[in-house]
DNA sequence: ACCTGTGAAAAAATTCACAGCC
DNA sequence: GGCTGTGAATTTTTTCACAGGT
């Protein structure tokens, strides 16, 4: 099972640019928050800052959708909510389920930015017996067992991955088996899932990493050549050779 | 206080381009898989597939790290999960504070991932008194008063906030008058920091609405012009004026 | 006077395809 | 024969800048 590519080939959908997609639940957010405060229209430069982009890039991605501004006046922010709601596909109610009711599964659980959104938490799953019948966000945990009759009772088409990263792959064999068809994984782990299955992953350390990346480069401003006393870029030993996992391989992170 | 823009200019740090930056952390899980299997080299296809992406992009990125590769045979593990730590500054230790140790604050604190690669979670803070000595994670969770202390005494220079949306900004504020120059942003708000200070956000949702845009995608290919009754993309009332937040604009969301 | 929508230009990222080395 | 490293080609994304509407 699970023959399939890893990941979906970035498809640009409907002719919808696959960034602008990823940008529409930012603006969404945005543009929610200003309906609550009942402001009735924004600019596209307004509307940028508090989405954090920058207008011209917010006005390109609105094209897409549609001419949906009025010149000299701006963006109607109701109709602009409908509009982009509709186009995520979330007017409509998806059933989730999370499958892996560990702290992180908890507070997805507990997340309100999912029920706000047209997304329904149908069942909370999860592989241990003594979770079972526990009540976690107002909703008793069930057991695996159940995943199959759970998914195909509610209708479920997408599916969290909150589970440590061993059991990862077989949940989610187990989901596509089941009739889900996209995937949110949190495990750290590659899933490979047959074609026709999205995967999208969150993975909370990667952003860390990413962020060391930048915050040595600041560092490394002021210290300078001090720790690669004057070597160029690669470190690696002159001209002698460095195969094995042992040798001169300076010793490596904790582990 | 905090004037600066939003977000930084993804600068392409010495070169490297961000979308490879982006993807280090992922061939560094790959690598250190193959790794903890003493799986000593690995062919950059080999490597692509475990990490998920093409090899001629893993090359690629490779490539701008220097040669790192023996033509014919390919990368030696140990040694690239070496440069690659390196290049990301995980060879050296990250302190880094949570602020607000609700559910996804403790599973942050609890994660694994982190300590693993050159992040110490040096302090858990959260701003209800009740929380205050409460042990998390094996650790006593402090109180914000404390904040500038801790992140004075510990060096801190990386701070993650996993607080609700509404306190977010003001967390940030004090991290980086108390000297943070990175933020790792769970909360669902933009926030505004000031030039020299990087922020990186995760939205728990927005993921969830990608994929909910390309699950509609799949269902439309089959149900197709059913809702749409035969008009082209944008629905916009034919020629009528759509102005108000009232009148035709068709019932919005849960909300 | 203001602001959208969008062609066109520029920049960034990805993919191709193959020379060069093991 | 196999695999890396990389210029060149291609595609995608971002940015510019302004025509056109209110």
């Amino acid at each position: 099972m699970a023959t399939g590519r890893t990941h979906r080939p970035a498809t640009r959908s409907r002719g919808i640019p696959e960034a602008t997609v990823a940008r529409l639940p930012l603006y969404l957010r945005a543009l929610t928050a200003l309906s609550e405060r009942s402001v009735p229209t924004v600019s596209s430069e307004e509307l940028a800052v508090a989405a954090g982009v920058n207008s011209a890039k917010l006005r390109k991605d609105f094209s897409y959708l549609g001419s949906y501004g009025t010149r000299g006046v701006g963006y109607d922010v109701e109709y602009l909510v409908y509009q982009i709601s509709r186009e995520l596909g979330l007017t409509q109610d998806w059933p989730v389920v999370i499958v892996g009711i560990g702290n992180l599964g908890a507070a997805l659980a507990n997340y309100g930015g999912f029920a706000s959104r047209g997304f329904r938490v149908a069942a909370l799953i999860d592989a241990d017996p003594e979770m079972a019948g526990k009540p976690v966000a107002g909703m008793p945990v069930q057991h695996t067992d159940e995943l199959e009759r759970i998914i195909s009772d509610n209708g479920v088409s997408i599916g969290v991955i909150a589970t440590p990263a061993g059991g990862a792959q077989q949940v989610c064999e187990r989901l596509v088996a089941a009739g889900v068809t996209s995937i949110l994984n949190f495990a750290p782990t590659v899933l490979t899932v047959p074609d026709g299955v999205d995967v999208r992953k969150v993975d909370l350390s990667i952003e860390l990493q990413i962020l060391a990346f930048h915050e040595q480069r600041k560092a490394g401003e002021e210290a300078a050549a001090a720790a690669e006393a004057g070597a160029p870029p690669p470190v690696r030993a002159t001209g002698a050779t460095r195969k094995g996992p042992d040798g001169d391989v300076p010793a490596v992170m904790p582990a």
